[in-house]
DNA sequence: ACGGAGTAGGGTAATTGGGGGT
DNA sequence: GTTGTCCCAATTACCCTACTCC
């Protein structure tokens, strides 16, 4: 895993280990989403994959049918990767971002 | 048949196996309740479902942690992903993260 | 170069979703 | 109306070894 992906990067990429977390699946079950076409990750020259954060944003949040409005705000998908990111990274605690955010 | 109780570790979702075992029920009782809309779960590509441990709780009565941690500090991990989602969904402004968060 | 952790690959057992019927 | 059970097909988890990453 990248220790130090700063700046020069354009966009998140998560490894399969991250990504298997965001679903609590296991990992080869990620492979294996790769591998069906499910996603479409980056390659390494190696032959281990990377996944783009916002496919991955995307698929754990799209499928909550739970609003039957389209919902054009952008904010509302804003705040479920947020709120995502926040389960798997921060125990789930807003207020821990929050406060992270205000010390930087 | 209702399996021995055993207790999870704790996670933020949990498989449909896992949360059968919380309230000793049926695993397909489990998934009637998502089907239903007792249950709002995180859907995985193919289908299945994993619930979100916050919902869980609060039907089981569970008291919230609120255990005072030493607030550990977020890993490198994660303040690179939390750094990815506001650049790509905030605009690269946390000041708007920490709106959003009070806010909701 | 060495070692630990993570990943790919394959194979097999277990779990899950869905329908139907009790 | 809800739940538990049986069936089947699809999906996932766990086992192994080898290779890659750090």
């Amino acid at each position: 895993m990248t220790k130090k992906p700063e700046e020069p990067q354009r966009q998140t990429l998560y490894t399969p280990a991250e990504v298997a977390n965001f679903f609590r699946v296991d990992p080869k079950t990620v492979t294996r989403w790769a591998r069906t076409g499910t996603l479409t990750p980056v390659m390494l020259p190696s032959g281990h994959r990377r996944y783009r954060a916002d496919e991955i944003h995307r698929l754990l949040n799209v499928p909550v049918d739970e609003q039957p409005e389209p919902e054009p705000e952008p904010s509302a998908r804003a705040l479920a990767v947020l709120h995502g990111v926040i389960r798997d990274y921060f125990g789930g605690d807003p207020a821990a971002v929050v406060r992270f955010l205000r010390k930087s």
